[in-house]
DNA sequence: ATTGTGGCCTGCCCGC
DNA sequence: TGCGGGCAGGCCACAA
């Protein structure tokens, strides 16, 4: 599902429409547009402009237009960018690899006769127009050890459940949380206040590094810990049968032997 | 304020 | 073999 590695990529994607005139946006599923946003609104702010840089903060991807609207979009559990007929990615996990037409939610067209359309099948994405930004914390790509510290300190909540509160560290999602608390060694219902401070460095450098690898290998699905997220999965650093169980809320696979 | 829970959405998997 | 109840999780509203 759409994490910060693939939203990374669609931004990358979205680059391609930088400085092209907008003709024409359609809207098949207005229920998408949130925040009281109306088809009017976003035709006005889009129509005739350009988009000037494509940015991202955590799950968010930003199109700065000029004259200085930002469109947000967000992708939900199963949308895919998709520019001038071509996606970000191959797969996608938990999203059908088929494409129904009627999964287009979102189509921007330019006056060149390409596209920047969003997909999405289960329709958990949105689009926002100059979204509120100060509800995300630190991009977790690039978040520093202090800023990590200061996420986590005084917490009761379970070390996971912290990692993946965007208003705390934005852009970390279930796969993303537990391959990084695998690789870090942590277990993830730890109280998130009870990390020494030789453990949140480690685990700084660990997203950083975790990020940096699913970038790389295309997508938050490509963990070497995702692969056995099922029934009999086992650590592929240990080789110990891993435990399933809900933490956060969210489905939560880890290794009973080597996190702590 | 902080933490936890449930609902939304819909395609797909698994067990009957 | 076909069918239908769960399941998946990003995000938000709401409760305690």
């Amino acid at each position: 599902m759409p994490e910060l590695p693939e939203v990374e990529a669609y931004r990358r994607l979205a680059e391609r429409s930088v400085g092209r005139v907008v003709g024409r946006v359609e809207l098949p599923d207005p229920w998408f547009l949130k925040g009281g946003l109306t088809p009017a609104m976003l035709g006005a702010a889009l129509t005739g402009h350009r988009f000037a840089a494509f940015r991202r903060v955590g799950k968010l991807l930003l199109g700065d237009i000029d004259g200085g609207r930002r469109l947000g979009l967000r992708f939900g559990m199963t949308g895919t960018l998709v520019v001038d007929g071509r996606a970000a990615l191959d797969g996608l996990l938990y999203a059908p690899a088929r494409h129904d037409p009627a999964w287009e939610r979102v189509r921007i067209a330019f006056v060149d006769g390409g596209s920047l359309v969003v997909r999405d099948p289960r329709r958990l994405g949105g689009v926002t127009l100059d979204p509120d930004l100060g509800r995300l914390g630190p991009d977790a790509a690039a978040i520093t050890g202090d800023e990590l510290a200061a996420a986590l300190a005084g917490s009761t909540a379970p070390l996971k459940a912290r990692l993946l509160d965007q208003s705390r560290v934005a852009g970390v999602g279930n796969l993303v949380a537990d391959e990084v608390l695998w690789k870090a060694g942590l277990d993830p219902r730890r109280p998130a206040g009870s990390l020494a401070p030789t453990e949140v460095h480690l685990l700084c450098g660990t997203v950083h590094a975790v990020i940096a690898d699913l970038v790389a290998r295309g997508g938050s699905h490509r963990g070497d810990l995702t692969g056995e997220r099922r029934r009999d999965g086992r650590c592929p650093q240990d080789g110990a049968p891993l435990t399933r169980s809900t933490v956060g809320g969210r489905t939560t696979w880890w290794c009973p032997v080597h996190q702590h």
